[in-house]
DNA sequence: AATTTTTGCTTGATATAGCGAACATTTATA
DNA sequence: TATAAATGTTCGCTATATCAAGCAAAAATT
């Protein structure tokens, strides 16, 4: 369903038992805007605003992404070098990602002699 | 992180030898705030900006969040030296990028016969 | 019931994202 | 070399995120 943020943050507010101020004192969000975000009188909250109430709240920080149209990380995934190197490097130990950081370093001094 | 934003993606736009308007023509992006970006005249951009960005450059979308400092999603299990090796990397050219890759399968094939 | 407190909402203000247009500067073409 | 085109930057604008303060209704306290 193409169910907004508003509704959604304002339904597990009162199912918590919380008033905008209980949100205002923990998040640092004013109650105000909390009020706008919930009847949908502003609608594209920062990532930051979001993370702090999903944290606050206990749900998700990325279905909150997800509901005010911000990509998400999971969204579609190539393969590309940068990837590559990514999981590469993952599964690294400590002592071998720093073997390979020196190597990258030695090759761009080498570069640079030429 | 020592590199910001901007930097990064002048470098990377430079590496891919595109103008500005050519970024504007793919990613509907002005070149008027590209420009601001890259030179941190702004700083904040959206998630949707940095998306379009990392899908035409072909680079990491989270890595962009994370150089905004937004949240991500998976912030808890994120291994220290990841994005190191993400600048460092891009930095080279094709060819050593290669030897970077090759040299990583090797250490891992030396683990191995351990 | 009257008053105080709590709560959600509205208003007014400030900051900045992001755009189009104009400008400056470098590069290509004549 | 002069002119045109391409490229990067600045300017001015609009829209909106976000806040602090004030307001109105509801709840609690007397």
């Amino acid at each position: 369903m193409e169910s907004n943020l508003g509704s959604y943050l304002k339904q597990i507010r009162k199912k918590l038992n919380l008033t905008l101020r209980d949100v205002q004192a923990e998040t640092g969000i004013s109650n105000a805007y909390l009020s706008q975000l919930e009847n949908s009188k502003s609608s594209n909250p920062s990532p930051n605003i979001l993370h702090k109430l999903a944290e606050y709240y206990k749900i998700s920080y990325e279905f909150l992404m997800k509901l005010v149209g911000y990509p998400t990380i999971s969204e579609e995934r190539r393969i590309t070098p940068f990837h590559r190197i990514q999981s590469d490097f993952q599964e690294l130990s400590q002592d071998e990602r720093n073997q390979v950081l020196d190597y990258i370093h030695f090759l761009k001094s080498k570069r640079k002699k030429l």
